[in-house]
DNA sequence: GATTCATTTCGTTGTATGGCGAAATACATT
DNA sequence: AATGTATTTCGCCATACAACGAAATGAATC
């Protein structure tokens, strides 16, 4: 139960929601997911690391850049499941469009210039 | 969003979950639910207001009595589907199985007993 | 190896939330 | 109407948590 309980205080917060739609499209770097939500970097990370602690996403990290994408088939099914419920039940939402919008734009830009132009802030 | 984030934010609480679950049998009263776990009737009541307000909880009338219970039907399709996430999540799990114990108890003794006792105190 | 850059950790601050007891409300019984 | 009973609302306290900036870490590049 404990454990289980993770699950749904990292669904308690909206901006830990919004990522995970965000991640539907694949998996996103930090950078990224800062440029999307324009939090400072230690509050995303913070972020990323308690949805990271209940299992609704995986990290990878190249290079200098950590790497996070929703947990692959074979994952804990109440997370898999979690993510799931929440992707249905906000399709039609007009902030998670907002959302898709805006992440198109940002991955449309080179993720080097980017993550230099938030380090300059 | 900000609607749906109520079934999260509900469900953040271990409690809450707890009063879900125990509500699989059927609907329950306030005193029950207080039986079941300790705690003071404000704490119980505010508890079911949150729920209520995400629609995880129908609320009926009767007397002096409120009664509890899942949503029917025809309710929000989010907030029935996360209640089936949840039940299906912790089946297995351990304080589950103690609350439906405890919960059998509860419903064995007469409610109106029930309640006067925990006015007492 | 010094520097630059991406990310995380740490410390702080304001706000949100869970818990309680007391008072208020709503209904029933006398 | 007066009292008793079930629940909710209110005010309070302690803790949890989201946000930030600054410092620390880890990894490339110079």
């Amino acid at each position: 139960m404990r454990e289980f309980m993770a699950i749904p205080k990292a669904l308690a917060d909206e901006n830990r929601v919004r990522v995970l739609l965000a991640l539907q499209g694949g998996e996103l770097c930090v950078c990224q997911i800062r440029e999307l939500f324009g939090l400072a970097a230690s509050t995303i990370s913070k972020h990323l690391s308690i949805l990271y602690q209940a299992g609704l996403v995986d990290s990878r990290k190249d290079g200098r850049w950590m790497y996070y994408s929703l947990p692959a088939r074979g994952a804990s099914g109440p997370a898999r499941e979690a993510i799931r419920w929440l992707a249905k039940s906000l399709t039609q939402d007009s902030r998670t469009a907002k959302d898709a919008a805006r992440l198109k734009k940002i991955l449309a830009m080179d993720p080097v210039e980017l993550c230099k132009r938030q380090c300059r802030n």
